[in-house]
DNA sequence: ATTTTATAAATGCATATACATAATTTCGCA
DNA sequence: TGCGAAATTATGTATATGCATTTATAAAAT
């Protein structure tokens, strides 16, 4: 029996063109790539990208609330909560009151400092490495494709 | 106490622009606000991002293995393994054998291909309105930087 | 002062992700 | 024919993610 005419039929061609074209799908494998890469290259620190970030941002704004911190690193708050308290066990953030108004203001510690200062030197050359292999132009190009895609979603559902 | 000359200090300006370049951090974030919207607008059909890119890839491949899913889709393929169950536990894919030499065929159910071509009207409209706010040229451009970075970070640790 | 309201974080549940390792199947060869 | 090697999927464990909902706190209103 030939599948011709089928009403679930869909086109091979399209199907090829949209894997291509995907922003979604094509920013998704980047990212994924790009976190097993960071991962491995902060092994031996026991920091993951995700925590990377997580610990620059808190750095570079003592006091900072969970809220704005998911702000900054545009995540769901309560996806920021969990990552904190893992941030906590491990002794590199502590934090200061709690739920309700006022909110839980984040703090290095100076073993959280100390991870910090020891995975940017990582991250400088790693970061480096990417940049030198597609190119300083593409590098910054891509930034701003990825910030106007951001942009493009902003805060609707 | 003012905390001059301390072993652990970090600049802030150079916390802050690592926010602002790291590659990583910034496709993250993009991907992340990505994924969130794609999800939403693919909610009424119950499908994700994700499991949209894995039934495209399917369908424009019947009889695909795990592995070479993983493949195209850029993850791990334990991470496959577990996806694909949750397609198959769906109704939408249907699997011919199993593990070892010869692997698990993984083709669509009418099901499955019911479910792509709904959802593809929905990526259809998504993906044009994205294009449309970023430009035609920015796209292009993001998605050539996008497989730069796959293409520099390539299979090595 | 007590109630209401707004704000911030935490929890329950489900999916997604990867590494290390195990289990299973098939192929090739002795 | 049976054993070792290669190939492929599955499992254990841990982190990451988001939505819906709940809990806790502080401010505002009356």
């Amino acid at each position: 029996m030939l599948p011709l005419h089928r009403d679930d039929a869909v086109d091979d061609s399209r199907l090829a063109t949209i894997a291509q074209v995907c922003l979604a799908r094509r920013t998704q494998m980047a990212a994924r790539a790009l976190t097993r890469h960071y991962n491995s290259r902060l092994k031996w620190l026991k920091v993951t990208a995700t925590q990377f970030a997580a610990l620059v941002t808190i750095g570079g704004r003592e006091g900072i609330l969970v809220l704005e911190l998911a702000e900054q690193l545009g995540t769901d708050a309560t996806t920021l909560t969990r990552n904190v308290q893992l941030l906590e066990k491990r002794g590199w953030v502590v934090a200061e009151g709690g739920r309700g108004r006022g909110g839980k203001r984040l703090t290095l510690t100076a073993k959280g400092r100390a991870a910090l200062k020891k995975a940017l030197d990582d991250w400088e050359q790693v970061n480096a490495e990417l940049v030198g292999k597609i190119g300083a132009d593409q590098a910054r190009q891509g930034l701003q494709f990825l910030l106007a895609i951001e942009n493009a979603i902003g805060s609707e559902g």
